[in-house]
DNA sequence: CGGCGCATGTAACAAGTTACATGATTTG
DNA sequence: CAAATCATGTAACTTGTTACATGCGCCG
């Protein structure tokens, strides 16, 4: 049920194409909700049956053609019921927390490089994330409107910093195997 | 391509029915990967019928009747190799941190008290992820089998204590609004 | 024997993934 | 014009979710 809101809010912030939502959803959104052109395209034509957004009107609608939608007020209304609606935290679904508890049983070689490599992409993602949050939200400027969205960035700050923690916990007791 | 290695893995820890398994997949594992008893019977045909895993032989095989399964040396093998496989960790994929960004675009009013509740639901995740801690995992005995799924749990706890510094946090700014 | 809990399933759908198809526009 | 790129889309498949169906055994 996320993915229409998530095109819905993007469509908001910048009426778009669907390749450009695609484009989009690799940069900011996506780094919270992520999606394939396929699954835009196919919601895409969903919100336009459904009244919530639609094309803006150009000179020959074919199959080669950009095609722009902006929300209508439907659209608009339903995302609002969706976030005043409440919805509770899911489980957790980590392969790797998964793939380890698999390796307690069967044995775990060469996990250590599987570990450091995973270290090293948060470590390149948190990287990105603070060089966004220089970026988009300096200290100066304060503004009420942006608090959310810094907000929402400091939580994959946060969950970046979650996992080399973690991660490096977890290599350094493997270093040094039980006393 | 992640739940039949769950399935795996806890068969491999001890040989159990579906429903016995769904009941696991509440309790531990599950914390990791959840499943339905649905998506649980629907695998478990699938590995049988890969040779993966065997029913134990029964008297009457029946709908009703109770049908314990086992892991063959196949599944072992294939559990290895899922193991020794390199994953890219996931995208993050969060509707809480959607619905703020939606929130920044059509406003945000009871948004407070979705947090609240979340903060609460994370304290008592975090409260039983320690009894369990507690419980299997005491400082005396430090036994190198426990080692990593002590690490597992310790990924939970971890995960726990990540969004509950973030609502506090997030909770603390709402109240203050900016100066 | 009637209802409840246990246990195993089916069916239909929704969401996400992978591979491929097609037309339009630019550019060497 | 050929190739690359932009842009929209179809099809088939896998995974996850929701609702319901069926049989067994126990207990009041």
């Amino acid at each position: 049920m996320s993915l229409p809101h998530a095109i819905l809010t993007a469509l908001l912030e910048k009426p778009s194409s669907g390749l450009e939502l695609t484009r989009r959803f690799d940069r900011s959104i996506g780094y919270f909700w992520s999606a394939t052109h396929q699954q835009i395209y196919r919601e895409l034509g969903k919100l336009e049956q459904a009244g919530q957004i639609r094309a803006l009107p150009s000179e020959q609608p074919a199959r080669g053609q950009k095609k722009e939608y902006e929300v209508l007020p439907a659209g608009r209304e339903a995302l609002s019921a969706w976030v005043a609606r409440s919805e509770d935290p899911k489980q957790i679904r980590d392969p790797l927390l998964l793939r380890m508890r698999a390796a307690a049983v069967v044995g775990a070689p060469g996990l250590d490089a599987e570990l450091r490599r995973h270290l090293g992409l948060h470590r390149r993602q948190l990287a990105e994330y603070l060089e966004i949050e220089k970026r988009d939200f300096p200290p100066e400027r304060n503004l009420d409107e942006d608090r959310l969205r810094h907000l929402v960035l400091r939580g994959g700050i946060d969950l970046e910093n979650f996992w080399i923690g973690w991660l490096t916990r977890a290599l350094a007791q493997d270093g040094q195997p039980s006393p």
